[in-house]
DNA sequence: GTTAAAAATGAAAGCGCTTACATTAATCTA
DNA sequence: TAGATTAATGTAAGCGCTTTCATTTTTAAC
């Protein structure tokens, strides 16, 4: 592999004029350009990017850490801030937190050992402090998915509260009183918000919101499915239940119909994030727009703009929701609450068996 | 940052002496390496990897190629590969090629121009020629999904024909003789591949290939509604259909659905990959499984052994698939055909309106 | 107690760049 | 046209490590 070196003997110039038409920097004669593009050429020559970090002291390198690679919410995310970076040359290196938190902060540590320029960070678990600490640090951070005191100006984040407000009040307006809901787990901010949310929607709507119609989930197909078995369980009548997230309205809905229930028909579904289903899919979920590749996008855009001084790039820190109605959502009629009393009391009754 | 200089400062001993006890390398007497160790963190000293990198000539990193960071496929084994090589210390820088051949290729160059010290390339459009090129070259190649004439050894992949020759053996056990198919592109040799196991699953139980229940999709959901449609347009009957991919067979049972037929009562379906799908969907879908997690894991092993000597490590290229029975194939009853012919007809009728 | 062999350590030359600073060439001013 | 600017180029000192080779220290053998 040619050399920084090897061009410059053959160009017959110094390595520093040889770095400042690879790097374009400084004034070079459109006559000596010439000659070290005709070099560079005639030696297929390509920067060693380690020695020019070294040199520099920037890796060029924007580490990503999410909580998973697998599954249908990050992809459209990650794909995002690749395509904008790349198309900055830089380059993105990754890590998954796999939802736990040592994984997420040795991941943390990981990228920060590998000398990456900043960071984007889908923090899960870690706390507060640890990212205000994080933010305080040297390498640039900024946080997806997430909103933290005293580090505003670096926090890429949804109105979960409006998407809340926006999901319940859509099962609202199709007359529906008693409507379940299955939360995030609660220790994360998002989950508090879009629940507080729907409460909000509750109260405009003069609907006392029901310990007994709530559950909290994990976010996960699981976490759905046992909710919406707790839920029937309870023996208590309702024709709606709004999600915290597509995955856990999946699970939800998968049990329902285990049950024989009919969706929407005998009961009302609504979830967030609107991650992509299989087209066969039937119903159609009703959610919440989470517009997460704008968002990813749009990290991507503070990184540029502030460690690569890319000050044409725009940014923006919060995103708004917004409601796609689909199938999963029917004007109630009264006797759905009576059927799905019934069925839970089926159901309790055959699960003791 | 403390730097290597730093730690040897304090400790009293040589910038040769702290890099082998940090590397392990060479011989240390036990004394030496505790000072060394105690100098360091006191200092929090951590080795600059751009420099060890620079020094060393090599970037401790591996270039992974997918075509989509998006959609369920490549998710699984990005997770493998990553968790598999952070083990090891080293990072993953990945690129997305979009399945376009000059974004695949540029993605590459990209990636080698990064100074990986590997690659892993699962390629959609490059050439066999190509890739041969690449493997020759300075960077170790690892093919992942493909393999190809020369470069056997740097291939994992999926004994896609045996595939193949379980979905079609699979409704064909069921009763099935008219059995439409829907293939991936056949510029690629997976597509192919499958669609021979097809072939040959058809020859063994007597039936001739049919041209008229054949259809080359695109691996995409689209490429499945699409293939159905014209398969449906065709006015032949057929009471089951076997799709190269799990996405075409969401799309085409989708449109299965749309036009009221059942699945899969009135018309059996087989996918292939066994890609996550929510648990609400109905019914679920019998596909044969492919294991691209542990192909994942397989080439970072590769890497590993190869590249990074750990020689601990064991590999394998090919894969088998396994036959995954959900509910989407049924026994064949005569008088599907029929329907689906009258269906079609009606279809046909309606779309001329 | 020698001496040879083995073990432990250190000195120093890079790795391929960037960049502050120095130097020289070109252009401008009066 | 001398002197002052400004533009263009070069010199050389790092960036923080690894690694070869030389040197010193320890251990083993007789």
């Amino acid at each position: 592999m040619a050399t920084i070196y090897d061009v410059s003997f053959l160009a017959g110039v110094s390595l520093a004029t040889v770095s400042r038409v690879v790097n374009n920097t400084g004034k070079v004669s459109d006559k000596t350009r010439q000659k070290v593009h005709d070099a560079m050429a005639k030696l297929d020559y390509r920067p060693n990017t380690i020695a020019q970090s070294l040199a520099s002291n920037r890796s060029n390198s924007v580490g990503v850490l999410v909580s998973q690679l697998d599954g249908p919410f990050y992809g459209p995310m990650m794909r995002e801030i690749e395509s904008a970076l790349r198309a900055a040359n830089k380059h993105v290196i990754i890590a998954a937190g796999h939802s736990d938190a040592a994984q997420e902060k040795d991941a943390v540590e990981f990228l920060l050992s590998r000398g990456c320029d900043a960071l984007i960070v889908d923090a899960e678990i870690l706390s507060n402090e640890y990212l205000q600490t994080l933010c305080a640090g040297k390498t640039p951070v900024v946080l997806i998915n997430r909103h933290v005191d005293g580090i505003e100006d670096r926090c890429v984040h949804l109105n979960n509260l409006e998407g809340g407000l926006l999901a319940t009040g859509h099962v609202l307006e199709h007359g529906h009183k008693r409507i379940a809901y299955i939360s995030g787990p609660l220790f994360k901010l998002d989950a508090r918000e879009r629940l507080e949310g729907h409460k909000q929607a509750l109260k405009a709507h003069g609907i006392a919101f029901d310990e007994q119609l709530f559950f909290e989930g994990d976010f996960r197909e699981e976490g759905g499915y046992e909710g919406m078995a707790a839920l029937l369980e309870r023996g208590i009548g309702f024709s709606a239940v709004v999600c915290a997230n597509d995955q856990m309205a999946s699970g939800a809905i998968a049990l329902c119909l285990e049950k024989g229930l009919q969706v929407p028909k005998d009961i009302s579904f609504v979830g967030f994030d609107n991650i992509p289903f299989p087209r066969y899919i039937s119903p159609k979920l009703t959610t919440v727009c989470n517009p997460i590749q704008d968002m990813g996008r749009m990290a991507a855009n503070w990184v540029l703009r502030h460690v690569y001084d890319d000050s044409s790039i725009d940014f923006c820190h919060r995103f708004e929701p917004q409601l796609v109605v689909r199938e999963s959502v029917l004007q109630h009629r009264s006797s759905t609450e009576a059927v799905l009393s019934v069925t839970a009391a089926v159901t309790s009754t055959s699960n003791k068996m």
